[in-house]
DNA sequence: GATAGTTATGACAGCGCTGTCAATGTATCT
DNA sequence: AGATACATTGACAGCGCTGTCATAACTATC
């Protein structure tokens, strides 16, 4: 049978709320009563029920993670960091997918949290950015926090990383490594990482007093295919770059496998840098020089701030997570520097 | 305020219990207080609150993910499918990722389920066949499904898909397509899905008394780079095959790309066939031909067979979910018939 | 119309914990 | 020493629901 707090109080001969008091670090407590008690739990491999500390206590030690968000591994890595930041608080994760396909989103999410009652949300792109979900929450009053999101939110921290100045330093990393003659492919319109990527090859071009060649500036849709199509435009140019830099890894792979198709040999002919650190970044051959996110860190810090949320009166800012530079085979400069 | 029972015992003019009765489908109700309760209840909008209805009944209306998988597609998947068995019987899904390298994973669920009170565990592989997992859930009394596993466990149901029969399609597939020197990469010796991928192939060959040359069996571990290397083996040879059956995507990836780096046009020269379906499949050039597993409607049944146990006194059998063959671009015949 | 059998309903306790508040113990200050 | 503050502890109610069991309201039977 399941030991209870009673079980505990009597073994410890104290009251139940003197060992609830032990249990969840409440002060005022005798440092003598405090080990009597702790030891008592330990010997009766003590532990808690949730459902009944939900129900007493109005908490649930749930949070929920929401999520509409194609890629696996992103996803994977957010819940690793959020599980990891629920674990050492003894809480747990909830996962729920929902499709914004069906355009309403925000009833989903309704329906879920009436039901389950979470003590916070974290919320993940493009979810983060729904006005419908972001209303519900705020009148179901549940905390929340948005990873990555495009907009601001006022008196609302979110956790996110310098897309600007992760793709400056690639771009820099570039130039310092020769390269003058560097291409760039935007990602997908609609997704606000976009222009900040694009952004940062802006800043560092400009910094190292390099002009940007409207025709190095392809778009495309993160998608393999579009970064096929974009090599195949910017390598057919009549004087090609020699370092293309894709905004993300899947378009990346699209440009090795137009340059293998070419027999343009990757690094040596040209370099590539892609984006996200994708598993395909190491799968490829030659694997790739990319940015890696730090989307673990990100689920981690945003549980974290549900779990222990700062102090009302204090600054409610966003979290700039660092994201990691990651060179690996794809760039070199041997060549270039020859030339 | 959050409405409670009461409020809906007192509009409908009944008892608490009849309104539990009611949602709960419970027998026993006349038809007219049903219907009352139940329109109470929806202008209410009442949803009931899970920790009281878990304490109250001992049940936690949760369900527990356990993995330790390194395919962040796999446990997408998985996930998916489980959420959607939940959604659908008003419970939830928590993920718990355990890393088996410090090799007390025992340990790590132990302390999770003491703490959390699930009504079940679906375990995916390798998790499903560790010893100090499965004697841990035995003796915490809660029921569990293995997802593929290698090993049966009496009285306890399992979800698997066939193996053996989906490389058989394949490898048929390949044959009837004309090929008759068809190369197989096996998986890595320790995971179970390699012996039965390779039996599959065999069974195919036999049934058309086509003879397996040893040589065109190559041992991979399912990495890309195995696959690279299996290719170069492979293609090398002074009568290389015409097709070759890599036993994942990672490694069919590894054999496109030495493909395409020989020359060797796929599918015209060469027919590639993987197994899995990650996104990685579709990501290539050519798409791959390849196995789908049934991961979302493994997860999916697992998760119902938790919240639905079978009658006791059934039978507890494997169930055995339907793989699909999916034929892309990576494999033809053409050639194949011409020569 | 009285009896038994069945269906429908409600009263009430209690699941295991925490919040509130009152009671006690201890230290500090005049 | 007595008063005041503060640290420490416990009694008790109650969170929102369901299980149990008693009761009421029917139906069927003769």
């Amino acid at each position: 049978m399941k030991t209870t707090i009673t079980d505990v109080a009597r073994l410890a001969n104290v009251s139940m709320k003197t060992v609830s008091r032990v249990l969840n670090n409440e002060p005022n407590v005798a440092k003598k009563t405090r080990e009597r008690v702790l030891s008592a739990a330990k010997e009766l491999r003590y532990s808690p029920n949730l459902a009944a500390k939900g129900l007493a206590s109005s908490k649930s030690y749930l949070i929920a993670l929401l999520y509409d968000n194609p890629s696996p591994n992103y996803i994977a890595n957010i819940q690793k960091g959020a599980i990891k930041a629920c674990r050492d608080n003894n809480y747990y994760l909830v996962i729920e997918p929902l499709s914004m396909v069906n355009a309403n989103a925000g009833n989903e999410v309704e329906k879920l949290l009436e039901r389950l009652p979470v003590d916070g949300v974290i919320l993940t792109p493009p979810l983060c950015d729904d006005k419908d979900v972001l209303s519900i929450l705020r009148s179901l009053n549940i905390p929340y926090v948005p990873v990555a999101p495009t907009i601001e939110i006022n008196g609302v921290s979110s956790v996110k990383m310098d897309d600007v100045q992760a793709s400056f330093e690639m771009t820099e990393y570039l130039i310092k490594r020769g390269h003058k003659k560097i291409g760039f492919i935007k990602g997908h319109r609609g997704h606000s990482a976009t222009a900040l990527r694009y952004k940062g090859y802006e800043l560092a071009m400009e910094k190292f007093n390099l002009k940007i060649d409207k025709n190095f500036i392809v778009e495309g849709d993160f998608s393999f295919k579009s970064g096929v199509e974009a090599a195949e435009n910017l390598l057919g140019l009549n004087e090609p770059p020699t370092a293309i830099f894709a905004s993300n890894d899947d378009m990346a792979a699209g440009v090795v496998s137009v340059a293998s198709r070419l027999g343009l040999e990757v690094p040596t002919k040209l370099s590539v840098g892609g984006f996200d650190d994708t598993p395909l970044a190491q799968i490829l051959f030659p694997q790739l020089t990319t940015v890696k996110q730090p989307i673990y860190e990100m689920g981690q810090m945003a549980a974290n701030l549900l779990i222990n949320p700062p102090a009302k009166d204090d600054v409610l800012p966003s979290y700039h997570l660092d994201h990691k530079l990651i060179i690996r085979e794809s760039t070199d400069n041997q060549n270039i520097l020859d030339n």
